[in-house]
DNA sequence: TTGCTCCTCACGTCACGTGAGGTGGC
DNA sequence: TTGCTCCTCACGTCACGTGAGGTGGC
């Protein structure tokens, strides 16, 4: 039995059950800018589960959506567990009142986190600013 | 045939061909704030080469100093791998002229890398202040 | 038959943490 | 004999990158 994508998205047409457009691991991947090997990779990790069509992946728009939240999270600097933990329950809670009280939680602590690596890092550049300094003048003295 | 830690100390005291205290790995490690693991990693990476007594490593103040350095290009972000060439040029040359250019590529190299994280970090906080701001006018308007 | 895409292992990366299982000296 | 320390594997962590080897549809 070979069910082709193609197969797929003309069925998809026809019976009008599921709208909008699908795409397969690749296609998916380039538009949002990140690899196939991620996006599988974040399948294993169960934070999205597109269908198949036998044995390739097919994305609805649904699944893009879902990836671009992703993406975010993850441009935030948060873990996939995070990612995964604050995903799971948009499902559970009709109100999502539970999802936005955890994602305020997860953006005060990492913005905590943040506030640290601020400081570490304006303490790092003028370490480095000072070694370069005196990294200089004992390369001018020797010359 | 046993060599203990306390027979190498004893025979280091008597000899004075090699001269300051000795420490085992773990000693160190306390001294340093890091862990014996650590420590370890890095002899197995080619970091620092302790002498053995029998087995067990023992390290000199010069193995110390040489671990202080690691420590403080850790604590400037550099890898370990960026770490072991600027060591090893320390044998190489006499004049230390091909070290200290060394040293200057990195840090200014490593400056860049660091300003742009500033910014990136900058423009993540903000956005998460932003996140955080339609949360709680969420979760304030569904009470 | 050739190309192109998709798939599933599975090892590699980076800097260690964390047992497991065993040895040596007081 | 009990404790304490030291040692060597070797798997686990985190987020993928990178082949290897194979299949399906035009």
């Amino acid at each position: 039995v070979s069910i082709s994508l193609a197969t797929v998205r003309n069925v998809q047409g026809g019976n009008g059950m599921t709208a909008g457009p699908l795409y397969t691991v690749t296609e998916l991947a380039k538009q949002l800018g990140m690899t196939p090997r991620a996006i599988r990779f974040y399948e294993d990790k169960g934070l999205i589960t597109p269908q198949r069509a036998g044995t390739t992946r097919v994305f609805s728009t649904r699944d893009r959506a879902r990836m671009i939240l992703i993406l975010r999270g993850k441009r935030l600097g948060f873990s996939l567990r995070d990612i995964s933990d604050y995903l799971s329950l948009y499902d559970a809670d009709r109100t999502q009142r539970a999802q936005v009280s955890l994602l305020v939680d997860m953006v005060n602590e990492r913005m905590r986190m943040l506030e640290v690596q601020l400081g570490d890092l304006q303490t790092t550049l003028g370490e480095l600013r000072e070694i370069k300094k005196l990294a200089n003048e004992r390369l001018a003295q020797a010359s």
